[in-house]
DNA sequence: CGAATAATTGACAGCGCTGTCAATAGTCGT
DNA sequence: ACGACTATTGACAGCGCTGTCAATTATTCG
């Protein structure tokens, strides 16, 4: 017995022959173009699918001019440690999520902004695979050289969660400075009076916006801002543990720590545990991320989800839209963040 | 003034022209083809510099009939938790060191396999992009429905990391089961007697070959094993503090714990925090991965790294490899493990 | 019912590159 | 210097698809 799915794929021109029509007539039915009659479609189609017919991406890619790929670009981890693995499978998760309804690909390119030669990397990157559009995830999105370079080659670019609105720029971001605002009041209307915050890496303008939310926070509730209150960290579980040292050992502690990151959250949470205080009885506990871990550590801490998905699930759609239809974009978009509420915060002791 | 590199991008006829060849001389030139005069070279290249010339990939792959992608297969993290980040991450890097230097590109395709249109999908993906290999990460690697899908479209694959050896297929793993016994004989070198295990979840199969390698390091070193010493996980950091727990009460509690993945081992940590127990003083702990929370915890986790980069890319060489020269390969390669020895562990106590 | 209009289809010329194979230019030996 | 090679180069035909535009039907309307 003959297997027709044999190991020449069928083309275009098999199934124009076999459904007895024009290969452009094929071409219609695959691109979902308009103007084919009801009964000419289901010929094709059946053709289509006896054939097992898939269209060649580079044939297509070449006679239209346009590539059906989307370019994720960001700083590439390896360069240091590891430990945003989870911020960058998530992007990749929302262009995927984003890709696969319209049948695109994701071209991931991690990079190194320290290198010399990123320009020039990034230029031949562009020019070969023509991608339809680029996004351009944090921090790489506030480097003007970089969304220089990017916007020189004529590419479409959406910048993620950058430390500015711009006014001509597509740009997808979230509300740190809200959102922390809003645990900071959370904490307070646990009936937290002295909340301590522990700031993150300088020079990552997202994170600084976290500390401007906690002050925010603070004004909405009528508390006072304290210098004693904020320690400085630099985003590892070791700084975390050694602000928290540093906050706990002073005469009046407070009674509620706010970490603008989850591990230096987690670190809290261990020196909690090492000076015999418990979460949340004696001491409430946020972070900020939702790390994987965030939901493993004993309690489970209360964080903020950053929607990093949906954004990168947005800032596709955008690309897309700009090129296919030519409808007027948003070209501003702020995704919320989102409390979770989870067993590390409770009501102020006593 | 005009600027020579305007939008419009140069093509190989206006290199040729440029250099006054023919357009087959520059294609010799681009593909570093034999049987090209050095003067004739001299004149392409800087043609090619002056117009800044890229080829254009759509076009290259349609002509030639082989695309420079390889493919990347993993499970997919977002269907459920994601503590695999890392993993994914590192692969990625592995596949795209090696992809830099031939100037191949990465497509990544993660996937549920418990997705019942998984086979089309992937079969669609492979027709359609005919990526030149492929490289299925475990655990997919070790699932036999879908190493034949892929073998059915008849591209070359290799297997990362599966769970046993098959002669007649390409393979890269890594020495689980010996890098265990290893670790254990180093623990049993520290003086070392009551040395437990914690074994990770069930199903997975390199995570099975690490409990097996615990078990050689005893024989190697002449200890007894012990059903009392070895305490279920299932890879989570919750199920490491539950497993701790367990053996800590002990009347004659380990000395050492071994735990078959870093997260569980980080929860041991806290435990014996929790306890007073001194690590490594009064216990000693190891786990499995390197993750970068081991670099972060106090006392920093001693554990094995999994050589996961170096893997991908010697996997994507032998995908590389086998397209380009006709060179006999290879087609198992095992990439040893290795120890990472920091604080975590020490002499016995006494 | 015929002209005008709209819907449907197909012929054909590329997209930018590589593979094939023939043409030309160099080299060597005698 | 001449034939027999070998090294170098180019002409040309696609790869499989889409865009353009003209050709061929349907459909509508007065």
């Amino acid at each position: 017995m003959k297997v027709s799915q044999s190991k020449s794929k069928a083309t275009i021109n098999d199934v124009a022959e076999l459904a007895g029509v024009s290969i452009k007539t094929v071409s219609r039915v695959v691109n979902n173009e308009p103007n084919v009659r009801e009964s000419t479609r289901e010929k094709v189609e059946s053709a289509i699918a006896r054939l097992n017919y898939r269209p060649n991406l580079s044939a297509r890619n070449l006679a239209s001019q346009r590539s059906h790929l989307i370019g994720l670009l960001y700083d590439d981890p390896a360069t240091y440690e590891l430990p945003s693995a989870g911020y960058i499978i998530e992007l990749q998760e929302g262009v995927l999520n984003a890709c696969k309804l319209v049948k695109y690909d994701l071209l991931i390119h991690p990079c190194n902004y320290r290198d010399e030669n990123l320009d020039e990397e990034l230029t031949s990157m562009i020019e070969q695979r023509r991608p339809l559009g680029i996004i351009l995830a944090a921090p790489l999105s506030n480097m003007p050289g970089i969304v220089k370079t990017i916007e020189d080659t004529g590419t479409p670019l959406v910048r993620l969660s950058p430390g500015e609105r711009c006014a001509d720029k597509l740009t997808v971001a979230t509300n740190d400075q809200e959102i922390c605002a809003e645990m900071t009041r959370y904490l307070a209307s646990l009936g937290h009076r002295r909340i301590a915050f522990i700031t993150g890496h300088q020079g990552h303008k997202a994170v600084g916006k976290r500390f401007e939310g906690y002050r925010d926070g603070l004004i909405n509730t009528g508390l006072n801002f304290s210098e004693q209150l904020v320690v400085e960290g630099d985003n590892s579980f070791g700084s975390g543990r050694h602000a928290a040292r540093q906050l706990l050992k002073n005469s009046n502690p407070p009674t509620a720590i706010f970490a603008a990151n989850d591990d230096m959250a987690v670190g809290v949470l261990l020196v909690a545990a090492q000076l015999g205080l418990k979460v949340p009885e004696d001491l409430s506990v946020a972070g900020f991320d939702d790390i994987a871990l965030a939901r493993q550590v004993s309690p489970a801490l209360t964080t903020i989800r950053q929607p990093l998905v949906r954004m990168a699930e947005h800032a596709t759609q955008m690309l897309i839209r700009e090129n296919t239809s030519g409808d007027e974009i948003q070209n501003y978009e702020i995704i919320p963040g989102k409390l979770q509420i989870r067993e590390s915060t409770g009501p102020v002791p006593g």
